[in-house]
DNA sequence: GAGTGGTCTAGACCACCGT
DNA sequence: CGGTGGTCTAGACCACTCC
C-alpha cells in the first residue's frame, strides 16, 4: 500500500493537481498565496514554489507576477508528438489495441545516411528491424529501425522483438529525447500494400533520430503513417526564459 | 550597451553557456560541482541550481545524480515546431527571406466549428484573413487565421496586415502556446494552384489553436505547407518528472 | 567511504501589479 | 500603498554512484 518515494515537494504538487482536477481549484481561480500554501502544507516557501513550478511546466497553472497564480483553462496535451516517444503509448491512447508485425529484421553494414545520422564511422553495423504496427489489426504504421550494432550485446540480440525502447534501455542506454522531421509523401506501391490504403495516397512520414540523455543517437527510425488513424498532436510554445541566443 | 536587468542567476546561466558554446566545455565534459561552481561565481548554491536549470532544459547539460553534471552532445533544435509558433522566424532560419500575400480579410459569423475549437458562443464573430506566405518569392504555405471579433477594437482591425502574433499581443492576449495537429493531405486545385505546385501532390495540414498563458484560445489556424520548402522539425522527449497521471 | 546531485528550511529583500 | 511572485542566501541533511 505504501507509495515508493515521497517528497515533500510531491505531496504538494500531488495535493494540489487533486484539487485542480477534481474541481475544487476551478479553472480562472487564483491560488492563495505562496505564503500561505507554504504554512497551509507545512513546508518552507521555497519548496511550494518547487511543486507550482512542474505543474506551471504542464500549463495546469499560470503566474503573474505582483498578481497572483491562477489555474489555467487548458493543460497540455498528454501524448502528443512533443510529450513522449512511446508509439505504443499514442496508440493506446488513441483507444486502440497495439500490436505489431514484423517484416525482417537484419544486422547490415551502416549505409553512409545511417553512419552520419547515427553518429557512426565507415563500415560500422547496424541491426534493422521493418515493421508494421496495428491498432485493432488495422495497420496504422509502417516502420525501419535501425541501432548501432555495437549497443547490441549477443543476448540483446535475442530480445528484437520486445519493444525496441525497453531493449535500449536494458542494455543501458535509455532513450530521454528525440528529433523528428515531418513531411507529408504519397504511399509508394509497396508502402500501399502494407497498410492497406490506395496507392499515391498522403501519408505521414516520420524520420526521427532518439538520444540517450546526454545527447548520443542510439536509434533511426523511418516511419510512415496511415493519417486520421490517429491524432498527430504538438504542443507548442512560444519562447519566453533562456531566449539568450538569436 | 547596457543590458536591461540582469540577475544573478542569468549572469551564471550566461557564462556557463559561453564556456559550453566556445568549446571551453566541450560536450561529454564535466561540470565543477555545484559548491565549486558556487564558490566560483561568488553566488549561493541554490542559484547555481537555477541557472543550470534552464540549460538542463534545452539539454545544454545533463544531470547524473550522484555521479556529476555533464555537457550534452546535442542541444535542442530551436525554431522546431515546438519551441516556436512564429511562422516568421522559422522561414528566416531555414536561410529564406519572408513575405506574404493577403488573399481576403472578412468578418463574420463563426462556423460551428469555429465557435466550439474558440469557445465561442453561437452568432459570435469571427475576423479571417487569408493569407500565402512566401519564402523567398516562392509559396510555401497557404492560411487562414481566426481571431474572435470580440478581442480586435476597430483600431485592432486596422492593424490587421501586421503579424497576427504582434496584433494580440498588441491587445494584451499574447499567445503563449498553441496545440497544433498534422496531417498530410493531397493538394486539392485551389491550393496547387495558390501554391505553385501540381494537383494531389501532397501537403502538410496543420490546424491549430493558439492560446493565451491561462488557455484561453485566442486564434484558430488552418495552414497547408509545401513539403521540402523547409523541414518541419519537432523535439520529442520521454516523461520523467510528473508523470502523476496515467 | 568519498563525492555528487536532490531536498528542504527560515528568512531577507526586490520587482511588479493593482487600487 | 499593500499584496503578490521573483531572487537570493547559508546552512543542513538525504540519496545516489562509484571505487
Amino acid at each position: 500500500m505504501r507509495r515508493a518515494r515521497m517528497t515533500r515537494t510531491e505531496d504538494v504538487r500531488r495535493q494540489v493537481l487533486d484539487e485542480i482536477l477534481d474541481g475544487t481549484l476551478a479553472p480562472g481561480a487564483q491560488l492563495p498565496n505562496e505564503d500561505a500554501l507554504a504554512d497551509r502544507f507545512q513546508v518552507s516557501r521555497a519548496t511550494v514554489r518547487e511543486a507550482l513550478r512542474s505543474l506551471i511546466a504542464a500549463n495546469y497553472l499560470t503566474r503573474r507576477h505582483g498578481h497572483g497564480t491562477f489555474v489555467s483553462h487548458a493543460p497540455m496535451t498528454r501524448h502528443a508528438l512533443d510529450a513522449t516517444v512511446s508509439y505504443t503509448a499514442m496508440i493506446r491512447e488513441a483507444g486502440f489495441e497495439p500490436s505489431e508485425r514484423v517484416l525482417s529484421k537484419e544486422s547490415r553494414a551502416a549505409t553512409d545516411d545511417e553512419a552520419e545520422r547515427l553518429d557512426l564511422s565507415n563500415g560500422d553495423g547496424v541491426v534493422a528491424v521493418e515493421r508494421v504496427r496495428l491498432a485493432d489489426r488495422r495497420p496504422v504504421v509502417a516502420s525501419i529501425d535501425r541501432i548501432p550494432a555495437a549497443l547490441l550485446s549477443d543476448e540483446a540480440m535475442q530480445r528484437l522483438d520486445a519493444s525496441l525502447y525497453v531493449l535500449l534501455d536494458w542494455v543501458g542506454t535509455p532513450v530521454r529525447f528525440a528529433t523528428a522531421r515531418l513531411a507529408p509523401v504519397l504511399a509508394t506501391d509497396r508502402l500501399a500494400k502494407l497498410l492497406e490504403v490506395p496507392r499515391k495516397s498522403p501519408l505521414m512520414q516520420i524520420e526521427q533520430v532518439d538520444l540517450t540523455a546526454d545527447g548520443r543517437p542510439v536509434m533511426l527510425s523511418s516511419e510512415w503513417h496511415v493519417p486520421d488513424a490517429f491524432e498527430l498532436l504538438v504542443n507548442r510554445r512560444a519562447p519566453d526564459d533562456g531566449s539568450t541566443e538569436q
